[in-house]
DNA sequence: AGTTTGACCCGGACGC
DNA sequence: TGCGTCCGGGTCAAAC
């Protein structure tokens, strides 16, 4: 499932390839995908062209020429570009027919993803109640220690919930956990302030590393694999057996309805 | 009133 | 072959 670095590479990919094409038609296969209706998704982009390609958490943001277009890709969400005679798949939700001949597919086999429209001007600060993005200066100790102060809830499920910090999904808390040796059970206002810098760090260092293992995946990137922006993962505990540490089993729980991984020996409840 | 839990949306994977 | 169950990101309603 696709998190920060996932859908950041799928902007950097798609970038790269459809910069500054216009949208001739557009085929919406499976409503329920687009928020508003399948005539107003068509009038509102039909004639626009894809300028600007950013990311809020895990939401692909389409600058467009008079407006947004605003992608998530939930569990399972891929985009192809292929040509025209390209055979459907099933899964294919959303078709742009492109002005280069080619086609943007929306391909999502959980049916999960959604796309919709916002206005251009629209500041993504406060964009579907998402909190700082892990990279900017707002998301620092102070605010950690302020919003983790009164939350009992196991720090895993604080780390997924996208009003703390946007982008972190099930693999990389598990990862982040894992990297400052705190058990994903412990309640979120028993961290300590040490606890809170190495969050921060950690974060930061292993979205970075993912980002940067992406960039092999655009350079190797092929029409027919899809922008998936999955790439190896080099994983510590998240659905691994052994530690890689102290060599002892994984355990696999379930913290707020989450399968979590994480190895009792070297992750330690507060 | 604020916080936390749970159902929901889907279909592939897996177990029996 | 064929059921039943599980999984998960975000949203929203319900429960605490």
């Amino acid at each position: 499932m696709p998190e920060l670095p996932e859908v950041q590479t799928v902007l950097d990919t798609l970038e790269s390839r459809i910069k500054d094409r216009e949208i001739i038609d557009i085929k919406v296969l499976y409503e329920p995908i687009i928020e508003c209706s399948k005539r107003t998704f068509r009038k509102k982009l039909i004639g626009q062209h894809f300028r600007g390609f950013r990311r809020r958490g895990k939401y692909l943001l389409f600058e467009m020429d008079d407006l947004t277009l605003v992608s998530h890709l939930r569990m399972e969400g891929k985009y192809f570009i292929l040509d025209e005679d390209y055979p459907l798949s099933k899964h294919d939700h959303v078709i742009f027919y492109l002005d280069d001949g080619k086609q943007l597919r929306y391909n999502d086999v959980r049916k999960f993803g959604r796309m919709e429209i916002i206005d251009k001007q629209d500041e993504y600060r406060d964009f579907h109640g998402l909190g700082p993005e892990p990279f900017s200066k707002d998301f620092n100790a102070g605010y950690c220690r302020k919003y983790l102060n009164n939350k009992k809830l196991p720090i895993k499920q604080v780390l997924l919930d996208q009003s703390f910090v946007a982008g972190i999904g099930n693999i990389y808390a598990d990862e982040i956990l894992f990297a400052i040796r705190v058990d994903p059970r412990t309640r979120a206002d028993r961290l300590d302030d040490k606890d809170i810098e190495n969050l921060i760090k950690e974060t930061r260092k292993i979205l970075k590393r993912a980002i940067k293992a992406g960039g092999t995946t655009i350079r190797s990137y092929t029409s027919s694999l899809g922008v998936t922006g999955r790439f190896q993962l080099s994983l510590n505990v998240h659905t691994m057996k052994k530690c890689p540490i102290c060599r002892n089993d994984i355990k696999k729980i379930t913290v707020g309805g989450r399968g979590t991984y994480y190895c009792e020996k070297c992750q330690k409840e507060k």
